[in-house]
DNA sequence: TTCCAGGTAGCCG
DNA sequence: CGGCTACATGGA
């Protein structure tokens, strides 16, 4: 897991050589994150926190552009995941197991996301009986109708996810042109309560332990354990948490041979055969049984 | 047209 | 508890 880090001050361009484990188009295009952009020439224009990046990769490097270098030290490195050992984790959860190792090595380049606890949440409230391009759709509207502008990469405009407040802050009737559907509610009445405490509970989850956080989660509006345990996963580094989905649902039964609507069966299988690494496997089994539409 | 999509809340037995 | 079902909306 060692990587060559180059830096180049005029352009404003980050250069990761000889990265393992890493597969750009695997990690933005696996189901995990929803604000981005796939270019023409192969690129990706990602948005996290209040920034906008492009990111390329050819073979093992990896080229971010409009980052300095201690932008990435402060937000890159964590967000891609860049120093955690994944062959060591693709090792142990493939031990002994021959369908895990398909998965894997469909797979091999997938890295888990450090995003924004509060996008996160939001997102996944969003994507509740929902597709993925279309929730792509919902959260773009909604960062353009209630988040603030600002211009990157060249002349090109973006705006930031908006915040607690600013959803909180705006009546229902405005966010219908988000065509959120019966999960507006869901989003105004979650927004009010993270904001009423101005999201200082939410953002200390991540220094609570697994249980801690999924009580606190389940019992705001429209958020259940799927929801809660997307978020914890994809922002607050709670691998253990084990998202049940449809397409899980139908991994566990097509190749596990479990019940699919025994859900607590499905759980407590995959606490005791993945457990702290139940998040790396539930998004690899995620990605081969989607894209492979195994159904 | 009908069915489904990274679910959840409310209700009923 | 466990098992339904409504919920908005758009795309196949």
């Amino acid at each position: 897991m060692t990587y060559q880090l180059e830096c180049s001050i005029k352009d404003n361009k980050i250069r990761l050589r000889e990265m393992e484990d890493f597969n750009l188009l695997q990690t933005i295009e696996c189901g995990q994150c929803f604000r981005w952009n796939r270019e023409v020439n192969g690129s990706y224009t990602i948005q996290a926190f209040t920034k906008a990046i492009n990111v390329s990769q050819e073979n093992n490097e990896i080229v971010i552009t409009n980052s300095s270098l201690s932008e990435f030290e402060e937000i890159w490195i964590k967000y891609f995941d860049i120093q955690r050992d994944y062959g060591e984790i693709k090792k142990i959860l493939a031990e002994n197991d021959p369908i895990m190792g398909k998965a894997i090595s469909f797979g091999e380049g997938i890295r888990l996301l450090n995003q924004d606890e509060w996008e996160t949440l939001v997102s996944f409230l969003i994507s509740q009986n929902s597709n993925i391009p279309r929730i792509k759709g919902t959260i773009k509207s909604l960062c353009e109708n209630f988040g603030d502008s600002f211009t990157a990469l060249g002349n090109q405009m973006f705006f930031t996810f908006p915040t607690p407040l600013e959803i909180a802050s705006c009546d229902d009737s405005q966010m219908d042109v988000c065509k959120l559907g019966y999960r507006k509610s869901y989003i105004s009445e979650t927004a009010k309560a993270i904001a009423n405490d101005h999201g200082k509970r939410l953002y200390n989850l991540k220094n609570e332990n697994y249980e801690a956080a999924l009580k606190y989660l389940i019992e705001l509006p429209g958020v259940g354990p799927k929801v809660a345990n997307c978020t914890m996963l994809f922002s607050m580094e709670k691998y253990e948490s084990f998202p049940i989905d449809v397409w899980v649902k139908r991994v566990m039964g097509r190749l596990y041979g479990l019940d699919e609507k025994d859900l607590k069966g499905i759980e407590q299988f995959a606490a005791e055969k993945f457990g702290k690494y139940g998040g790396f496997a539930q998004q690899y089994l995620f990605y081969y049984i989607r894209e492979n539409k195994l159904i």
